[in-house]
DNA sequence: AAACGTGTTGGACATGGTGTCCAGTATCTT
DNA sequence: AAGATACTGGACACCATGTCCAACACGTTT
């Protein structure tokens, strides 16, 4: 059985689509919830039932980005070749480009950087421990790289393929 | 003779104080203009002589930081070696530490991020190209790396000198 | 199908921030 | 000293926030 009334689900997920496609369109900063709860076509007493606040969809939103990257890079084995999960990540970031942007772009006031940032950075030091070579500097430094070039490519519309994206990651890296 | 009138300056002075102090104490999006204005101890209708508004005053203070890092780069000389512009960089944040980690911290919701990345961008860009390396990925590789690096250091306090943290930078990119 | 439970609605409300304006005052410059 | 310019503090209209509620509609359950 569902734990969650249709009602309740289809509000979710107007308010969750709304707010990207405004992010994209005004940015964060400039979304009121009035805005959001227009473009969903939901009351805004409704927002506050699912939402404590702006801030709250927006961790909700990240939280569920989160753990389908951790989901995707799981499902995914790379073999042993250093930082294997890479590939999935560009890959996911490609298939959910327009989230990714709205989130970790520009326009998103880098509201996703630091959600992105943790994962990338869990990541990365388990696979530079795995290979006997974490430090903190060195987990620092390849989340950072890493989160450059997502970033970038993003930004230019995911323009090569996730895979050469990946490649031209991993030649610098290693 | 001053370009700006000494209450003018005076004015400006404290209301980006203030706001620096804000950030750090209460994170960007949670700062008021009325708090700004009372911390710094002037009128509202004087920050509005001055500024347009939040971000205009956000904007200005980070060109002003833009302004300084590139000087001190320029100011000094790396020799050849490659990103040789990376130690005056650390110890320009080490000495503005405050600002720095008001404006690139977490607490600054990333804010400076930006500006610096693009400050970065421009030094890295030009570093490569003088080594014949250039490319949009790799600029984007390096220029994030030196950010993680540079993140990482400022908000564990600055805890390693500036001279080991570019050492630390300098020997995973090289 | 009917009855129940729960999500939704729209509107009211108090609160507080924003950006603008102005007349009076304080301070700097010449 | 006189003129210029910045500051003050208060007023203003406007808009967004977050909370509440009674009426309603939809989904679920029996």
């Amino acid at each position: 059985m569902p734990r969650l009334d249709r009602r309740a689900q289809r509000s979710r997920e107007a308010l969750q689509r709304a707010f990207l496609a405004l992010i994209v369109s005004e940015g964060y900063d400039a979304v009121s919830v009035r805005q959001i709860c227009a473009k969903a076509g939901v009351s805004r007493a409704t927002f506050y039932a699912h939402f404590k606040d702006k801030a709250d969809l927006k961790r909700k939103g990240m939280l569920g980005m989160k753990h389908q990257l951790a989901a995707a890079v799981e499902a995914s084995d790379g073999g042993q070749q250093p930082f294997a999960f890479s590939r999935a990540l560009f890959e996911h970031a490609a298939a959910h480009h327009g989230q990714h942007r709205a989130l970790a772009g520009t326009r998103g006031g880098g509201i996703a950087q630091e959600a992105l940032q943790a994962v990338i950075s869990d990541l990365v030091k388990a696979d530079l421990a795995r290979r006997g070579r974490a430090s903190p500097s060195a987990v620092a430094y390849y989340t950072g790289a890493l989160l450059g070039v997502l970033t970038w490519w993003l930004e230019r519309g995911a323009k090569p393929s996730a895979q050469e994206a990946d490649r031209l990651f991993r030649v610098l890296a290693t």
